[in-house]
RNA sequence: UGGAAGAUAGCUCAAUGGUGGAGCAUUCGGCUGUUAACCGAAGGGUUGCGGGUUCGAGUCCCGCUCUUCCAGCCA
């Protein structure tokens, strides 16, 4: 009976068959100990030169890392480990014997990994971390469907920026000219919800930026919910209420892949409502107080400028201030319009503040959504267009929604690597997805 | 795109300007409870590329390429 190794728990005692791999292998004379995956998880096997009959010990010493196999045993209590189980084996049928395999139970350097991303994924980290990426991207697919939102696909190839502010890839599209691969899908949405009431998307974005960072990736994942008839409050509700859930389902349904990884689940347990909203301008006190600087970039160098002047964006150091000390994510909200996005609904009781809210992560993530009230008057988003000098015609579709029928609307962008991040304590986005685009990496 | 560090065996690293080594991986041998098992042996090198200084360069100098980390852009 072929049995995957996550379930073994419940064949205690009962004759098995394992489909899977050689992990490692280690012998003793006349025992061996393999250690076999699956894809759901490890156990080890044990070999006793006594129980087995001699084409299969000499089958096993043949074994490289990484072989393919297919194994028939008797599960068994670990003597030594509660709660861990092993498989007495009997049958072995090798199925391939494998070539050297690179990575070895050892140490490798970054790039090496990343060269051979097609063959790191099946280590025991690499594995634990998609498994929870799969639980993530399933906790919000499930979150928006049982709470009424519809799902909007949008398109990747577009023929203008949307924000008109990022670097874009392009391609050529027949005869129309240069396409554009999408780095959001939030018009799209809004007009969505104007269609639906509550939408969202979940797709890969783009953006050309040669940034190279640990938190930035030129192919991710985002999903962006967009919402008629909601503020930026009825947002901020949302995104708690979202957040809330996903993370806690995943440290309740994943709980042994965040224990390969080592994450303290303490700290992913106080990611309950309400969290800490915050204005800019809150945010800025904070910074004074701590007396951070903002630093520029000059011709001779850097200049550091404090106190932190209003109106300013954050970069990695002041989010990281503002967030030590809160222990949830921290919704900073109400920023100056220069700061964000044409988008952006600009507050009617204060025209220079926007109506947008980042979401910074705790432990030093950073930012992992972006959301807004959007602008819904016909003529003030037609000024924001104009202002950030974005073709007309492009939007003329957009304007429409402002013209038949405009509602106040809201919505948010998450980044799915991000959260991936976050939740798995990753050093590096690179992980949080099974093949990384950077820009200095399109292979393999 | 700026700043910093780096590139030596398949991998991770060592080597005062003077005969390039170790661990892992591979092959062979040993060991009845191993946990990155251990012990013994063997094979494995155009020291990133190009030039220069020197009796002699992995090591010093110049140029190039690539990588990592930090910053900006953001999700």
């Amino acid at each position: 009976m072929w049995v995957y190794i996550d379930k073994i728990s419940q064949y205690v005692g009962q004759e098995i068959t394992i489909k899977g791999w050689l992990y490692n292998i280690r012998s003793s004379g006349k025992l061996m100990f393999p250690e076999l995956r699956d894809g759901t998880g490890i156990i080890q096997g044990v070999v006793s030169k006594k129980e087995v009959s001699e084409k299969v010990w000499e089958d096993f010493s043949k074994l490289t890392q990484e072989s393919s196999v297919i194994v028939t045993g008797t599960v068994s209590q670990h003597p030594k480990k509660e709660n861990v189980f092993e498989l007495q084996i009997k049958e072995l049928e090798i199925v391939q014997i494998s070539e050297p395999f690179p990575i070895t139970p050892k140490e490798h350097g970054i790039e090496f990994l990343g060269d051979n991303r097609h063959l790191w994924i099946r280590s025991t980290r690499q594995a634990a971390i998609l498994r929870i990426r799969n639980e993530i991207i399933q906790s919000v697919r499930e979150y928006m469907y049982n709470n009424g939102f519809i799902l909007f696909d949008t398109p990747i190839f577009t023929p203008n920026a949307c924000e008109g502010t990022s670097t874009l890839f392009s391609t050529d599209y027949f005869d129309l000219g240069k396409a554009y691969l999408s780095q959001s899908g939030q018009l799209y949405a809004e007009s969505g919800a104007m269609a639906l009431g509550k939408v969202y998307t979940l797709g890969p974005t783009f953006r050309a930026e040669n940034s190279m960072t640990r938190r930035h990736i030129t192919e991710f994942w985002m999903m962006e919910p967009e919402m008629a008839y909601y503020d930026l409050n009825d947002n901020m509700d949302l995104i708690e209420d979202f957040l809330e859930y996903v993370v806690q389902r995943v440290i309740k349904n994943k709980a042994g892949d965040l224990g390969i990884l080592q994450r303290d689940i303490s700290k992913l347990e106080k990611v309950k409502k309400p969290f800490p909203r915050i204005t800019y301008d809150e945010a800025i006190e904070i910074l004074r107080k701590k007396d951070i600087a903002l630093i520029k970039k000059t011709s001779e160098g850097e200049e550091q400028i404090r106190p932190f002047p209003w109106g300013e964006d954050f970069g990695a150091p002041h989010e990281e201030a503002i967030v030590e000390d809160f222990d949830k994510p921290v919704m900073v909200h109400r920023w100056p319009v220069q700061a964000k996005a044409f988008y952006m609904k600009r507050d009617p009781e204060n025209r220079d503040i926007a109506l947008g809210v980042d979401v910074l992560a705790p432990e030093g993530f950073g930012e992992i959504i972006g959301g807004s009230q959007r602008e819904d008057n016909y003529d003030f988003l037609l000024e924001r267009i104009k202002e950030h000098d974005l073709p007309l015609e492009e939007f003329q579709w957009y304007l429409d929604l402002r013209k038949f029928g405009s509602v106040p609307h809201s919505g948010f962008g998450l980044g799915i690597e991000r959260l991936v991040s976050w939740i798995c304590n990753l050093e590096h986005i690179r992980e949080a997805i099974p093949y990384v685009r950077r820009p200095n990496r399109i292979r393999p």
